[in-house]
DNA sequence: TTGACAGATAATAATAGTTATTATTTAATA
DNA sequence: TATTAAATAATAACTATTATTATCTGTCAA
């Protein structure tokens, strides 16, 4: 962790009018330095390494709060359980970021080529599921 | 429910090696049903009416099995817990539906248009994510 | 500097969602 | 029909997450 880090940090509290902690700056520069899509579980660990009377809730309460504040997103909207889709057709997901609200658009509407093909990378292409974020019409009244 | 209903399924059920039951029919008839992205304890409630002495852990059994054999899918793969995604990069996920894993693509090498515009809906689209379900490279070696 | 307040944290209890276990029942098949 | 493998019901256990509450910390006015 570097000073510039810390720096950039503070300095993205102060546009998201959210004050620094320790624990914070901690909890940030942890996530900054891992790689993939960690579990706040996982988090926790690596912060305990520099904070061991940290409480896992702390981090909960934290990492929900940089994703609110778009320091981070989660990778995807997750439901809290399991839901299984009804709709037999084609079609892909509006996420409202706001109310979490999902609602289905036609594949056809969306107008993104669905395909099976092979990418450069050698994975096998068989579907794609798109979630659009962003404001539902209820939402973009209701916000400033 | 149909008696065409009951055949289809059985037909599926054949295709996909499961036996038949009374309780996956009374699920699958349910699920068919429903509108939107149902719950499992939501599937319970329904499935209850018609089979009061049915336990919450045969839906979740069923919904599971149903989602293997394809018969349905789920809203999206996620992943039991909430997880954070740290490439700050614009970028999608590949999900290997056999093994789960997810790797990170650059949104420029999977060629979707990310602009903020308003959908025919009324909903504000900002950003996309998008998982293209397949199979990795290893996943295609170890399999048929 | 001190004192008071607001907000953050630690510890922990509680809850929700899901899975495991096991005895019993049912379906497939000989 | 009898046998056996699998499915189910009941329930305990577990995991992920949130709520509660007492304590602590930082900030700002006197």
């Amino acid at each position: 962790m570097t000073v510039a880090e810390a720096n950039e940090f503070r300095a993205l509290c102060d546009t998201a009018g959210i004050p620094v902690t320790h624990q914070r700056l901690v909890i940030y520069q942890v996530l900054r330095s891992m790689h993939g899509h960690p579990s706040p579980e996982e988090v926790y660990e690596r912060v305990r390494v520099r904070i061991p009377a940290i409480s896992l809730a702390t981090v909960y309460k934290n990492i929900h709060l940089f994703i609110e504040s778009g320091l981070f997103h989660e990778v995807s909207l997750h439901h809290g359980s399991l839901r299984v889709e009804t709709n037999a057709l084609p079609h892909h997901h509006l996420v409202c970021t706001e109310c979490k609200s999902i609602t289905d658009i036609a594949a056809d509407d969306l107008g993104i080529p669905v395909r099976a093909h092979r990418l450069r990378s050698g994975f096998l292409a068989q579907r794609y599921a798109v979630d659009v974020l962003g404001l539902c019409p209820d939402c973009q009244k209701s916000l400033p």
